[in-house]
DNA sequence: TATTATCTTTGTATTCATTACACATTACAA
DNA sequence: TTGTAATGTGTAATGAATACAAAGATAATA
């Protein structure tokens, strides 16, 4: 369980200043490992924070992004999803309950970007999709 | 340059019905393969096809990947994007224009679904991003 | 402390990709 | 030819994301 004092350090690091929405949204992301999207963020936050915006929620997440604090995930062609989780892994996603999951267990060449010179790499994603053991059973 | 002989004959052999609106699409996606989005096919195809529905591209498409003739990419937050090459490769997008680019030259093992107990993989999708050549000069 | 400028949050309105759905049209088999 | 299923079409609805303007909070300066 991480507290908001570690939040707050955590945004300090990325040069965000910590405001009480943003450190509740990071508080969020740090203690629920989920790949959240903005609606259950918004959700999760809201009933403690009754004037909390959804705007803010998307404002918040960009800044993050944009400060690397946070990656976002393009894998659930329905929302954005969120990982504080910026070291090199990749992503399951199940198409019958379209939870994701982190795969830690791949070699760091798969994360190595390429060299080409016809553009700038920066990032890479990797994504897998299938089935969850949970799905399974249904 | 393709001929809509050779999108028929790929329909077939992919259970599809060839319909005259299939047989188009398929068509534009053998013969521009910049992974257009649905609204560049219907932008291209209704022309020639003036009685041509976007719901008809949407539901095409959406029987195309069923059946595995198209990928569906999930590589631009902004629109879903289709590619009739469904052979391993990866995909880099710009983050400036939002072209899409193939990249053909990766190791086969990056293509290789891991076996995890926990999950029944049947796909991978890699992705990367930063700036392609032509937007780095502006 | 008062003033001012900047940063942040909020709510509403808008955009736009995608989906839902009902109806029209076509293909095909009996 | 007739009936049935498959396919296509147009419109309406949904909902994530964005734009924007106003309100509120913060920080710096006098």
């Amino acid at each position: 369980m991480y507290t908001s004092l570690e939040s707050h350090q955590y945004l300090r690091n990325h040069s965000i200043k910590p405001s009480v929405q943003r450190t509740a949204v990071m508080d969020y992301l740090m203690n629920n490992r989920t790949h959240p999207t903005i609606d259950e963020i918004y959700m999760a936050l809201s009933p403690n924070m009754p004037t909390l915006s959804k705007t803010t929620v998307y404002n918040t997440l960009d800044i993050f992004v944009e400060k690397g604090a946070v990656r976002a995930l393009v894998i659930d062609e329905k929302n954005a999803r969120y990982d504080v989780d910026v070291s090199a892994h990749a992503h399951f996603m199940c198409k019958s309950c379209a939870k994701v999951y982190d795969i830690f267990d791949l070699k760091p060449s798969f994360f190595q970007l390429p060299q080409l010179s016809d553009f700038t790499i920066d990032a890479v994603e990797i994504s897998y999709s299938g089935i969850c053991g949970n799905c399974k059973g249904n």
